[in-house]
DNA sequence: TTTAAATATAAGCCAATGATAATATAATTG
DNA sequence: CAATTATATTATCATTGGCTTATATTTAAA
């Protein structure tokens, strides 16, 4: 069915081109982040930025990793190649460090006890 | 302005990502089409179908071409290589005939009198 | 110049979506 | 286990966006 297809790119393509998410996937690119490092970075509730990455995590945009109470994103792999596309087009926007306690944090001060 | 990007990206991606225009985009492919045979080939209603193909030609995805009192649309040449990237990934759809008469019609009907 | 056909615009309605506040869950630490 | 931190979920609200009806505009035909 010709639909099928047209319905899942217009799914898909409706999901990315969200202004928040869109910056979201351009953080990505330049690999993993902490949910807590996008609360701090857009000026969004926490429930807001958990309702968007679960958006991109539940259509296979993205993946998770969870460390902890901490939880890490990337892209997935083997994204539709007009997917890709996109993500290429983004700009790859860079991260400074955010105010949550990492794991290495932690175990740092741990250790300078 | 990186959010500059960004947000044109967001906007043009939204403006495309619509199930209707997307279709619409996939006729396209094959070239020109007129209003009308929009209008067969979709269950809408006319001014629906309408606004649909303004929200395309204002972002400059569609150029339009006028002959009496049809209107004719088709991709515009040169759009960003992420949205080619899309038309190419998009099912080329085939228009047959619609029901509206076409110049050619009523020019042959004419001269068959 | 009246009529008809094709398209566009305007106004109002409704559903989808993103935001917030409040609350729940889960893991870690003390 | 009680408290804290990070994240997720729920309920609710406001906004946006697409659809319809009604009307306007434009061009060609009679």
């Amino acid at each position: 069915m010709n639909n099928k297809n047209l319905d899942a790119m217009s799914f898909l393509l409706k999901l990315i081109s969200d202004k928040t998410r869109l910056r979201m996937l351009a953080y990505l690119k330049n690999g993993e982040m902490c949910v807590c490092e996008f609360v701090d970075l857009f000026t969004l509730t926490q429930p807001a930025i958990s309702q968007h990455l679960k958006k991109l995590r539940t259509a296979g945009v993205v993946q998770e990793r969870k460390q902890g109470t901490w939880v890490y994103y990337r892209l997935s792999p083997d994204l539709p190649n007009y997917i890709s596309q996109i993500l290429e087009n983004l700009p790859s926007l860079k991260a400074k460090s955010c105010d949550c306690q990492t794991r290495e944090d932690l175990i740092q001060l741990e250790s300078l006890k």
